[in-house]
DNA sequence: CAGAAACCCACATACGTATTCAGACATTCA
DNA sequence: TGAATGTCTGAATACGTATGTGGGTTTCTG
């Protein structure tokens, strides 16, 4: 036999009809412990296992999570944001250990990813990992709501947020950064990164970084701070662009590693020495942060946990349980580039 | 109507039969231009989209690939091989321009990956992604190809590998990394990784290695290898196991760029400067490899490359066209840690 | 103008599973 | 002993799509 076996294979050779078999197989009460044996040792020996797409199909559910990079405006080249694709192990393993499939796409802005997946039944619902507060997106977002599509996002966690969202608590981490940088000394620390509304998570951590040198009673001054998105040129970038206008600085809170990384990159190509000349932390803790010289101090978003709560918030929301959205705290790690002992 | 729409609703409403939609909305050419329009037209209007699961049960196919991570025996706790993800990316990216669907999955040896995917019908083939060669593994392997399942794995290739395998030239790579530190006047060069069969790749990149060192009429010298599996943990303590041997040397080739990192360390902490002291040259080409200070000679991967040629071997396997296995050309990279100006 | 060809479409059915309903049989109780 | 209860299983059917087959109309050809 080179054909697949079915369920009406497996009932033949038992003796029973297909229906007593998926029965048995699917753990039912309503049949005797002797013929689900029977059933089960059949099942094995011919290596059987249940059509997911007819089962889908009759049970009007995938068991299958699907899972979206969706691309800023202003795309990285490279690939995958490092940010997210840290997050994406334990998305995977927690999937796996829930016992659900994991679809994973990549589009942009201008393709229909809101109908694809729950619409074409390949998944139960989704989750949205990306940037950005765009209109476009949050058109999307409106769309989906009303669609009644389950799906939960990782991002900008306020009152008004659209749907679930599981976030970090940006604003303590911009908070505790700069504290932690102020009580090693610096008084005149640059913010690399954008600061307004259209990239909330950044403009949390700006406000943190802000009321930081308020409670020290240190003035902020606006040009301290230079735009800059989460790739290591823009890093890069942002310093020389500081430098270039004669902006002065003892350290730099960075709205992420990728930043701090291309802003430690320029600070020694100006021959700046970190810690000593200009302190410096990060954020997200990516695996690359540690491996920096000097290592990077940086507030830690715990991936793990993050990949975890996004996925039982999605299948809360499926089972139609409540899902809420919550934060994460953020932890200050500290390593070397600060200058703390 | 809150019930998703079916092509018999379409129907209906475009007062043709239900297979007219179906075919139509397939672009046969068997349905007029006119009904056809009209077709598109209700069906864009409701929103409708083909339900995949009902499609691929009746079509047996799910225009679906499988991305399997498969755990070494001394399986990296922080998650998935920064390697693999690296080449995540491009597999997505691909498949999505193929216009397949991507499941992703991470398993260990001991579960039954081998049967779930294809088997249950959720994909057509499968693209397999990890580290090694041993029995229970090949067993597996054995297994998919006994079972007529469509599958291409990135790793070693040679003459004897089973099924459809695509990798880099890792001879070459090893070759060319050595003979880059030899002309630099390195001579008492270190190998950092394993190298025997069971990792079978960096048992090549070894064996170019001494074969560079036979070229230049430099004697290999054994002590000089340590042992390494693609960690960073693992290529600090790996140069701390030379150093506590008292093997002495000049320079080192890490077979993956998280040893030649972790090496790094160790050297840093040993007050030993890179490259003055000792010189050194990676593997992989890895996002991090750049980041570091020094930044990192390496060989390149082209993941980029190699995520589309998996792709396009496991689609061309699945429509039952040849499937050649391949070797990548593996690239020298020159930064700093060589000494190289 | 008869017959063939071309074109378009509807009917019937299969893909493999899960569930509703009802029936068979055994067991218990009055 | 007959009815009631309970336990297990089978028959029938639905999920939504894709495709083989055949029928009806129109157009073309000799």
């Amino acid at each position: 036999m080179s054909r697949k076996p079915t369920s009406f294979d497996i009932a033949q050779l038992a003796g029973v009809s297909q229906p007593t078999v998926s029965r048995a197989l699917s753990g039912s009460p309503t049949v005797s412990e002797q013929t689900r044996k029977r059933i089960e040792a059949i099942a094995q020996q011919l290596n059987y296992t249940v059509d997911k797409n007819a089962s889908s199909l009759r049970k009007r559910e995938t068991n299958t999570l699907a899972l979206l990079f969706y691309e800023d405006p202003t795309p990285d080249q490279t690939g995958i944001n490092p940010f997210f694709l840290s997050m994406l192990g334990s998305v995977v393993r927690t999937c796996s250990l829930r016992r659900y499939d994991l679809l994973i796409s990549m589009q942009h802005m201008a393709s229909n990813w809101h109908v694809e997946f729950e619409e074409s039944r390949k998944a139960d619902g989704i989750i949205l990992l990306g940037h950005g507060d765009f209109e476009p997106y949050r058109a999307k977002l409106d769309q989906l709501m009303e669609q009644g599509t389950h799906f939960v996002r990782w991002g900008h966690v306020n009152e008004r947020s659209l749907g679930t969202v599981i976030g970090c608590d940006n604003f303590r981490g911009g908070y505790d950064a700069t504290q932690h940088l102020i009580a090693h000394g610096s008084r005149r620390i640059a913010f690399l990164g954008h600061a307004n509304e259209h990239y909330p998570e950044f403009f949390d951590r700006y406000r943190g970084y802000c009321e930081a040198q308020r409670s020290a009673g240190i003035k902020v001054v606006h040009a301290r701070q230079a735009d800059a998105i989460i790739t290591e040129q823009s890093g890069h970038d942002a310093v020389n662009a500081l430098m270039a206008g004669g902006v002065k600085f003892d350290a730099i809170f960075a709205a992420s590693d990728m930043i701090a990384i291309g802003a430690m990159r320029a600070l020694s190509e100006h021959g700046l020495d970190v810690p000593n000349d200009i302190a410096i932390v990060g954020f997200d803790d990516l695996p690359a942060a540690s491996m920096t010289r000097p290592p990077l101090t940086t507030i830690q978003q715990d991936f793990s946990k993050a990949g975890e709560m996004l996925v039982d918030a999605l299948i809360r929301q499926i089972r139609n349980e409540d899902a809420n959205t919550a934060a994460l705290p953020a932890r200050l790690i500290v390593r070397k580039s600060c200058g703390a002992h």
